[in-house]
DNA sequence: CATGAATGAGCGTTCATTCAT
DNA sequence: GATGAATGAACGCTCATTCAT
């Protein structure tokens, strides 16, 4: 596109003004009860412009999610690269995670929400976003285990479901309630309960 | 218009095909796209006689919604009331999820999209069912805490989470997979990881 | 066709209402400049009512012609197959043709203008209507060169399409003109020409 | 900016490939299938530019037709006013008619089809160029008369349309079957019909 | 002259809901 | 109660046309 300046009603930014608005009303009245004209409402364009830059309603939110995963991911895969202990790793994986979302709720509430639609939608687009997230949490904890920081006696499948499931939980918690949320205090307390576990007594799984 | 609502199973058993023909549809298409005459169909009745016991396609999926928590709430706190050990209440919550729900993929489904929908449908609606749910589980956590069996010094409200993100992250994964799923060995894994923790040091929060 | 229910507004026969609002309105404005919405008003039906009987705008347009030629075509291999004298049968042709279209305008105005659209709108679907029709006029004329009253020198697939050319143009001239229609008068002056030919000297492939 | 095709085809012909390239597309995908930006990309302009050259889309093919339709009695009249007699001249009208169409297909599908969309573009527009055109076989064919050489009972009116609808459906069964077409041959074939008839015993109109 | 991004009215179609039977 | 034909508002999307560059 053009150079696009930043004054304030926007000139040559509309791809993006437009994935942020779908995001916020998608955000707020979920995929189905938003329009393409609210979206374009909100994004200060035409309804048909959003035609001249996406294929369709659809491929609009793909787009945005795409995004965000995209960016996710390099992010804390650069991260991680430059930890070498896998519970560091891990605990950046969940500072990020939870920083990630907290720093744009409208964000958060879409990928709570419309990213677990109707089996078509989730099945064939965001899913396959879940399995990269979910290995490269596997792939830490066979690090961990490797490193002997691990136990070796649980699944890294079913810890990485348990981690994420724990992340993913806390965000649903902040986003459906709008309590506050502190993402340091919060992946600190999440870490304490999975690294650690919640029996005092090493019965369960420990010997 | 409908004057109430139909008391207990009421005369025909319309009313439950009609809920059971709408979880099925719905886990099938997605709220949004399954037409009530589709659910009309599916339960061999007219378009028209959902609304002689529902007052709208939304009432229908609220009630669908709210039955099955109600039977799984009952149930779940009758068990526990039997056994004495919070261990062991945990542990009977965790097979009694993932059991319930892998004896209805249909439901399942549902409560891991559907449910999710917009923010505003969970916000107004199922919130209140997760709230009780977990309320639930922090409420066995603490009396952990107090037996001695679970660290004090780990927040129940994010024990809570964790153990509920866990099962829910489980769920999800069959449910998006479609891969076999064994409710029993399942949570008997994830115990194995919230009980003991990832860990071999207790380095974490564990002195 | 439609002076005959005056009564009230009609109540149960909404299809052939529909059916002859289009042909009206499509005759009137042509097919795109034709909303379903005005389809629907000139039947006196809500819009989505079209859609109750029939898939698509194309459909509506479709079954119309289609009962058309239908009952064209039925009505003129009875009357054809009364008559011996393959001269007689062509006039016979002629006659119904004309004297089929003059009565009910808007339906000629509709098959001299929307029958020849875009390529994939005729080759598809008239096409074989036409085929039919000219096949049915071959057929007359084959029989005419067997009985000897037909000239056997000539090709009966240019004979059938100058007749049915000749007659189809005496349609449009009518249809787009306006001016009166006499389709007795005119039957028989367009088998004059065809019959006995223009020409006063039999030089033109006539020795 | 594009540095496209700048040489050779030179400036100023834009006004022509509009033209041409309407001719094209609609004929490919009819009027109200043909988007103009279509047009424009076929011509190898922008979009905009068409309406520096244009009023509408309308005006395209209307001029379109016209310029085909001005070329083509021009050049018909020149041919005619060196031939002195009324069969040699119908002979030539019929020559130059199918060869003109043959010539450029995308042109005959277009006069096929998109000439007959509505009655109303029909009415207020090309019906003229067909008026003038039967005017000028009629002409002939009273000339012929006047020579004698054409029957004198028959009217020149009918002939003129018998005539017309003679060729046009040999140019419409070209159009929507796609066979090969030889013009000659075609021309001599309808002649023949024309003029000779296709009566054996001249019984009709004929004594 | 030429561009092509932007507009927004208008379309075909769907479907939750109503109501006469 | 039960039906299902009928409704009509609302949607996603297209495209003729304009206008700042």
């Amino acid at each position: 596109m053009d150079g696009g300046d930043v004054s304030g009603a926007g000139r040559g930014d509309k791809y993006q003004r437009i994935l942020d608005a779908a995001v916020e009303v998608i955000a707020e009245h979920g995929y189905f009860n938003s329009p393409v004209s609210s979206i374009a409402a909100r994004a200060g364009v035409a309804d048909g412009t959003i035609y001249l830059y996406f294929k369709s309603k659809d491929h609009v939110l793909r787009t945005a999610i795409d995004a965000v995963f995209s960016g996710f991911f390099s992010n804390i895969r650069e991260e991680i690269s430059r930890i070498p202990d896998a519970r560091e790793q891990l605990r950046a994986v969940a500072r990020l995670h939870l920083e990630g979302l907290a720093a744009h709720r409208p964000l958060a509430v879409l990928l709570q929400t419309e990213l677990r639609q109707s089996a078509k939608f989730v099945a064939d687009f965001s899913h396959q976003h879940m399995k990269d997230y979910l290995n490269l949490i596997r792939e830490v904890v066979r690090r961990g285990q490797q490193q002997g920081v691990f136990r070796k006696e649980i699944s890294d499948r079913v810890a990485a479901h348990c981690f994420f499931g724990a992340l993913d939980e806390m965000v649903s918690a902040w986003v459906f309630t709008g309590r506050p949320f502190e993402p340091e205090a919060t992946a600190s307390q999440v870490l304490g309960v999975l690294f650690g576990g919640i029996a005092t007594i090493p019965k369960d799984g420990r010997e």
